[in-house]
DNA sequence: GCTACTAATGAAGCGCTCCTTCGTAAGTGA
DNA sequence: TCACTTACGAAGGAGCGCTTCATTAGTAGC
């Protein structure tokens, strides 16, 4: 359970404060007796803490909105604007990066390609650019930013190194964070890439009513992240959602279903060749459906073992592969349900590439959020 | 996060008053300096707190530990006999209960068998006759009960039906929770078994000190109990753990591999068999050996996909065949070695025959501190 | 047995935060 | 222009925690 330390009359201000600031920015611009009613406090109280807010520059009267009965109300608003966070995908074929307020809302985008077999040094001027990037777009200064949070795949230790990486072995033992904390002078943190994505999902995306998700990456490599109890899990090593490493769960070698097939024309670029088999599958091709039919048995194992062992209330389907779909989810569900004791809703991702930069972004939005909701940790930079 | 309500002056009192409460019964009796450095009040405050907590009959004042220099302090403990639990441990072959304080310590345990094909009203009067049993012996009366929590297998509904038991199948669609209320007038909680067991292991038993813990009930029925941050995990349908389900687990036929094995001597009663293998493998006896190895080899698949997917700190062992830990427990690490990126810690239970009710006691504890700490809910029983 | 020392006690006074109450202000609609 | 509605702002009061200080009840040394 919570802290152990009792609270002075400051700390009951300071909590109201953030009831304040939280009803805010969740609701939107309120006045002052909206805010009152939201929090419980009473009229007189709630003012006091605006004011405090509104001097510290965390919130902001706005106009009042016109055409109401009586006296209009003063209203507020919480300024999102008062901190930068930019949260970076660094995948094999790209580095993407976004800028964003604090509510999480994006003001700029940038993507940079790189080579697959791209040194890392090249890598990692990829991401410079790319938060430059984001930086120039929305006329910032890296003084702004107050968290960057970046995702790549692999096992990501606590402190942000990256311990393991099946995908680009090359990472592996890369101290991460320590190298971005060279770049850029905020707070950085860095987490598995699916495990941002089923962030983004759980905060933004199709899962937002669930408090247990599991996220499937599907593509051409597999990968899972898992939200419980609304947090996303890493695990004590931070090696949580690897099943994929499991022989049995017969995820590894999954995608070869696809890429293999009959349906492929010859000739077709290696990244290419499950597109085309989930395309012909869609416009019926018999060789083509059962190509997906033995990729969704396989899938369907692992998968099953997920949901047995953790009863989500939704899977969500992500990555490449999830833009057919259309073919899939059906097929899946029902593999599920001859296995499971409760078959979950499976949806699909609608965040699409932008899953784990979003998410990312969200990651650093519940940063902040933990910052402000244990001042103890320290203050926040401010602008004003 | 937590609340979304501002707080009055009373409000702080309260929270004071509850970690007051927390730190006496984390530290045991304490004198007020020593709890006013605790909970970060001043003396006066925390004087004060202490006596309205004490004229509520929450606290009680204890003789000042004598040959200390100065004034002696008046010390204060909390009053755990306030109230009182009841942990029930609904099996096959036996009605467990015990009666326990709000600390959770054991004043009375109960055993009472029951005919594993016995029919519903006959173990429900099982149930009932453990749990008299248990206020005989405690000289206590149902009114003195604040909480009773049972545990049985199968999947149980967050309103405490058995929405499925695949071990006693006339369970199925049983209200036990509703049934327990008629007998007994308190609080009632229903849980699956290996979760509860899971929870003491986490409290009280070997995994005291990790957060994230996968409990295996290994016997002549496979079952699991997850325990992630800290809190059991139910899942969304209270379906989470079940992962014997599924055939590529290798979990299910598992226990064969020792009841069938040329190891038992012929005319063994079944439940019997694979004692008798694990005895021998401990003897060295190469067939037993061979027969627990290929039980451990089914074992490890659906563990590695536990361990794989959730990287808990620790893997702990109970259930019946955890008495022959020290044969299981090294090369079923071995065997997870092989499998898992990070092998977490194994584990065997100590807690033994008494898991599962000492879990329904900490569950109960637990839902008494929830409304400890929630205090909206309404107000606790006082017997003061 | 007396005195010095130690540490806790209890009462008094202060400041902060929230509450309720009331008269006033700034709009809309007839 | 007037009635009505709704919000604003100031005043007075209560509760809670803090600091301060004289007092009290023990132990240790002579």
């Amino acid at each position: 359970m919570a802290d152990l330390r009792g609270g002075d009359l400051s700390r009951l201000r300071q909590l109201n404060s953030l009831t304040a600031i939280r009803a805010l920015r969740e609701t939107g611009p309120l006045t002052l007796s909206a805010l009152a009613e939201r929090t419980g406090l009473s009229r007189p109280s709630t003012k006091e803490v605006v004011d405090e807010l509104s001097s510290l520059g965390w919130v902001e009267e706005v106009p009042p909105s016109p055409g109401t009965m009586g006296r209009p109300a003063r209203r507020y608003r919480f300024r999102a604007e008062n901190g930068h966070l930019v949260g970076v995908d660094i995948g094999g074929h790209n580095v993407r990066a976004a800028l964003s307020d604090l509510d999480g809302r994006v003001l700029a985008e940038t993507r940079q390609p790189v080579e697959p077999d791209a040194p890392l040094d090249e890598r990692l001027d990829a991401i410079e650019r790319a938060v430059s990037g984001c930086l120039t777009l929305s006329r910032r200064t890296p003084d702004d930013l107050w968290v960057l949070a970046a995702g790549t795949t692999g096992v990501i230790s606590p402190d942000g190194r990256i311990s393991f990486s099946a995908a680009v072995p090359a990472w592996t033992g890369l101290d991460l964070a320590g190298r971005l904390r060279e770049m850029f002078p905020c707070e950085i943190l860095v987490e598995n890439d699916s495990r941002l994505a089923a962030l983004a999902e759980a905060r933004r995306g199709v899962a937002r009513d669930a408090r247990d998700v599991v996220f499937l990456h599907v593509g051409r490599r597999m990968g899972t992240g898992l939200i419980i109890d609304g947090k996303v899990h890493r695990g004590f090593g931070a090696a949580a959602g690897e099943i994929a490493m499991l022989p049995e769960a017969r995820w590894f070698d999954a995608p070869d279903h696809l890429n293999t097939s009959a349906a492929v024309p010859p000739g077709t670029p290696p990244e290419d060749a499950a597109g085309h088999t989930l395309a012909a599958a869609r416009d019926g091709d018999p060789v083509a459906l059962e190509a997906v039919g033995r990729y969704l048995d396989d899938l369907a194992v692992g998968t099953a073992a997920m949901v047995l062992l953790l009863d989500p209330q939704v899977v969500v389907l992500g990555g490449g592969f999830s833009r057919s779909a259309d073919v899939l989810l059906g097929p899946l569900r029902d593999r599920l349900e001859r296995r499971c004791i409760r078959t979950p809703e499976i949806r699909a991702s609608t965040l699409g590439d932008e899953c784990v930069v979003v998410g990312a972004i969200d990651y650093a939005v519940e940063h902040v959020e933990r910052r402000f909701f244990t001042p103890e940790a320290g203050p926040l930079p401010l602008s004003r």
